[in-house]
DNA sequence: CACCGAATGTGACCATTGGTTACATTTGCC
DNA sequence: GGCAAATGTAACCAATGGTCACATTCGGTG
């Protein structure tokens, strides 16, 4: 631990060859925060969060945090971004899977499956992404970008659906929005310790089930008349 | 406002007949702390809300709040229960108004456009009552009990609706449940911006226009497919 | 009604934090 | 080899949450 920070300087140059994008002095400081943010994070909770704590986890005075991020906001929101990219690729992941066969409406539960087991494998990860004014205004754009293009693969898939006649025949994105709001307000429920879970698999079930009278409701009335008959 | 703290002592002493519950050197200081900090919460966002700003707001030294609050989070916590008993007044006046005629359908949209019209009149006020840790652990069981009463309310219905016919028959609590998460999840969106809506008008009847299909899905089935039909 | 203990408020103090800035060091490149 | 830009450092600042010894005031009691 101790004279951790020339080490780590040295190790960077020393280790030249593993990452090619290692520059400067320490070598993509900017990425080594953004892990460090999110191990200390995931560790004590996103209210733990200190810029200096992090810098000193790198091995870097707090300034130097500043030539990277404005403040420690725009850090958050790395973090945050890497957060929805990661979604978007635990989505990305539940669609490909579920790729040849299931119906449009098993596309979407695996997409809520995804989802949920998203959040609840890192819940402090999860909750930065929807922190405190992180994403509310115009600034960072790359956020902004991250999160458009997670949603984009629930709308996507929704497309599909409707295509196949299976959904409503309202603007996918409605239909999509619907589908985030029952996620994510049960995520909440289930962070925020109203909804009380033992596991994430059972966290996963109710989710499940009660995303199911929600897609009856997204479903074509015309179907649902004949699959009630079933 | 400058020598607004003798001022306002004396004033307590002098108004003394206004309010009983008047006592001690400023008088039900607790109460000032949370009315005042709901102020400065609703001006300029929870984010903003520091314990010295509060307690200079009601012209006493920061350190006298600690006589009143364990700490900040104490007081987060008592305007966040004020927060959720005001919640409550606002469902149990929307049930008590559609009382008499309408439909559990209507009943449930009811509520839904009371909680819709909360969060948006106050949003800040609704932002620290999901704050961080805030309703989380153990802490401030005064504040569990608000939360719970204010759910209560909205259990209640959905068990009317059954004992109309009207809903499944699951646990009404299961029910309430998949109503909270839609309607928190819908203000989520609304109060982060990710979903864009002009006025508390228009905020409203999106709502009611995503909690249609979400009810449908909650319908007893025997019903749907009737429905259906017709 | 004087007095006392408890409740309440004060002011000084502390460690920590986010943020800034002048200065040192290193890097890539000409 | 040297220079300008990029990067990191150290000292500094104001503000904040929190604590503590001390002052003030309240309600009750002998």
């Amino acid at each position: 631990m101790f004279v951790s920070g020339p080490m780590s300087v040295r190790a960077a140059s020393t280790e030249k060859t593993r990452a090619k994008k290692r520059a400067y002095h320490h070598g993509d400081l900017a990425r080594a925060l953004v892990t460090a943010a999110l191990e200390i994070i995931g560790k004590r909770g996103p209210e733990a969060f200190t810029l200096r704590e992090v810098a000193a986890a790198v091995g870097v005075t707090h300034g130097a945090a500043y030539r990277h991020f404005a403040d420690k906001e725009a850090l958050l929101a790395a973090v945050a971004e890497e957060g929805y990219r990661g979604l978007a690729q635990k989505l990305a992941s539940a669609v490909h899977a579920s790729a040849a066969d299931p119906s449009p409406r098993a596309r979407v539960r695996a997409l809520g499956g995804a989802y949920v087991e998203f959040a609840m494998a890192r819940p402090a990860h999860y909750r930065v992404m929807w922190g405190p004014r992180v994403n509310e205004d115009g600034r960072f754009p790359s956020l902004e970008v991250a999160i458009s293009e997670a949603f984009a693969l629930v709308i996507a898939e929704f497309e599909r659906g409707q295509d196949k006649g299976v959904f409503r025949d309202e603007p996918a994105r409605d239909l999509a929005v619907a589908f985030w709001v029952a996620a994510h307000g049960y995520i909440e429920l289930v962070l925020r310790r109203r909804l009380k879970v033992k596991s994430e698999g059972v966290a996963v079930a109710y989710f499940d089930r009660l995303l199911t009278p929600f897609l009856d409701g997204l479903t074509q009335t015309r179907r649902a008349a004949h699959r009630g008959k079933a």
